[in-house]
DNA sequence: ATCTAAATGAAACTAAATTTCATTTAGATG
DNA sequence: CATCTAAATGAAATTTAGTTTCATTTAGAT
């Protein structure tokens, strides 16, 4: 029945509201959130606690339902795997984050291992500026 | 005389000798350093406090005598500017960072403008994975 | 030598994240 | 369906990184 009762069921894992609401949440979201922006999003309905929160996203990290993202601030969000490896621009002026889904570092990634003697397994890239709508009437 | 007096005069701050200790550290550490390791680093000295640490880090931050760089653990390491832009390779086993001071981005952040409508004016990529030495006597 | 605005640091505070532990519950079993 | 138990939950306590406060000290100007 329920979208999210069958991707818990997928990952082997216990149906439970608290976790059906974290994973519609994070996937209504569709950006990087920390686990408090997760229970605020959720406080309305008052279903979920903030250490159930934690713990939930940190169980889906590992069921690599989501994966975590750190940004200058160094806090910890999460973001749903549906979209695969990518980038991010993050706007320093309204926040806004706009996900890059070319990623041109892979083959800087094999290049690595010649060069450093480094056998790359993942990396992360984030680009900070301005967004358009931030721009806008600022001189040029 | 004092490397690090020169270079506070250089920016126009107070010499003072936790400024000279921190800065002298930062150098001498030569990689993202936290607050906190500073401050081991010269404990024995006994002559920092924790919050002159954090202090002055942020001020030499301003005076772009260092730069801000945050790791997967989201906590707040300095290192110093005397490296231009670079990147680092980050070993998931024994920690070790390397620089990579070459940086294959530059265009990219230049596409952007025209593919996103975004400005962008910084990026910040680490790479993860296995050194060399962590690599010795494993199956390749 | 004197003076003052700036720097320092101990202690209090904040915010994010983790741990503890008593209570509840999913879902397996009969 | 009723019972049972290991796993999940959440309030509260704790930890950790970082910031703020404020009384005291000091760099360096005069
Ligand atoms: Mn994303
Ligand atoms: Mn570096
Ligand atoms: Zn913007
Ligand atoms: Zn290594």
């Amino acid at each position: 029945m329920d979208r999210t009762n069958e991707i818990l069921k997928s990952i082997g894992e216990k149906c439970t509201e608290q976790r059906r609401l974290i994973l519609k949440a994070i996937l209504e979201l569709a950006k990087p959130v920390s686990a408090d922006e997760v229970y605020e999003y959720l406080s309305d309905t008052n279903s979920v606690g903030r250490t159930t929160v934690y713990r939930t996203l940190e169980l889906f990290e590992q069921k690599k339902l989501v994966r975590r993202v750190i940004f200058r601030d160094g806090i910890m969000r999460y973001e749903s795997t549906h979209l695969g490896h990518h980038h991010h621009l993050i706007c320093l002026s309204c926040g806004k984050v706009f996900p890059i889904e070319s990623c041109t570092i892979v083959s800087l990634d094999e290049s690595i291992i010649d060069e450093f003697d480094f056998l790359v397994t993942e990396h992360f890239l984030e680009l900070y500026g301005y967004c358009k709508n931030c721009r806008k009437g600022e001189k040029k």
